[in-house]
DNA sequence: CTCCAACTAGACCAATCTGTCTAATTAGAC
DNA sequence: GTCTAATTAGACAGATTGGTCTAGTTGGAG
């Protein structure tokens, strides 16, 4: 393992740490490196600036939801597992212990505080984007297309509204809820 | 009209259009009181700090969705009017004309770039917890209170799901899309 | 007209922000 | 063992942050 990769690592790390439970504005450099436990000009050396750190994070964030989702869906056989595997990637996340508090989706926190045009935001509207794409293929192996966009779109709001509501509460009960929902709703296809 | 009042109220004005455009953080004292054209020292008299500032603003998003929702609600007449005068709500101030264009909703945004135990949250959280309760007494008057509760929350998540994905994409569209889905649920019912 | 409270502009403060630079140290490849 | 590229700690820069203070102005109520 090269010593850069190593480094830029550790800074991803910390600034997931930092960014989800403090925000991304409120958390400065200094604070990152520190966290990082790594110099200043590893930073610049790895990033472009620390909206460069931002982007990578959020990349990174979505890799790891996608990462969770993969590993819930080998265990899973038909579609209904298919579809549960997104939610139970979601609950995955939400349940992966914060020291801080739990705060949400981290992508749709972010989001929330970059600004209209924002490059970042775009990643943010991918995620969600490929979120729902998924939930799509897999409704379309129990029903016919357009119910399947249908419903896919409607467990998408059911799913960013519960996880948001979620934020607010500080646990996971109901994203609970809405897994049972949604589990009920594809059951009945 | 005090003048105490009408600085009060231009500074809240400014602040409600900068904190849901840039965001809190991102907003500085200086760019508040310039865009409210007053001077610094009539925040600090009207305000205890910027968190001060920042509640009054979530105080007064609050108020201002409840006008709205108590003018579509007198616009109705029947309990899926009131449901609906719920969604319409949401979807009056998504289209209330953003200059930096639509953002998905300001309290939401505001709680996600605030630490998990900072008072801000729970004005948030206490928002969404009266939508939802809201939403309830409206529907018991078109079925059993064990039906209403569900479906109370189910109809929440979806609305708040529906405008945080709006708000990645820049438009209203998807909540039209969420108030079509609802309005078939409270017309079934 | 007087008085008083609210307002004004702007200097000022200490702390923090992102980002740059340097000089010394480390560690892996050859 | 040498060379090279990454890393280190920390000084430094200039801008900006939230907040205080002062001195002078404004405007409506009595």
């Amino acid at each position: 393992m090269s010593p850069r990769l190593d480094a830029r690592s550790k800074l991803l790390d910390a600034a997931a740490r930092l960014f989800y439970a403090h925000g991304i504005s409120a958390t400065g450099i200094d604070a990152v490196i520190a966290e990082a436990g790594v110099a200043k000009m590893s930073l610049y050396n790895n990033f472009e600036s620390k909206s460069g750190l931002v982007a990578a994070y959020l990349r990174a964030r979505h890799e790891e939801w996608l990462e969770l989702y993969r590993a819930r869906l080998d265990a899973s056989s038909d579609p209904v597992g298919g579809v549960l595997a997104i939610v139970d990637a979601y609950l995955d996340h939400a349940e992966a212990g914060y020291e801080h508090g739990f705060r949400g989706c981290g992508l749709l926190n972010a989001a929330a505080e970059l600004p209209a045009g924002d490059p970042g935001r775009a990643i943010v509207a991918g995620h969600k984007a490929q979120v729902e794409d998924l939930l799509r293929e897999h409704l379309e192996s129990l029903t016919d297309s357009r119910q399947a966009a249908a419903l896919a779109e409607q467990i998408s709001f059911l799913l960013e509204g519960a996880i948001s509501r979620a934020g607010l509460e500080g646990h996971s009960e109901l994203l609970h809820r809405a897994k049972s929902l949604i589990t009920s709703m594809v059951r009945a296809l």
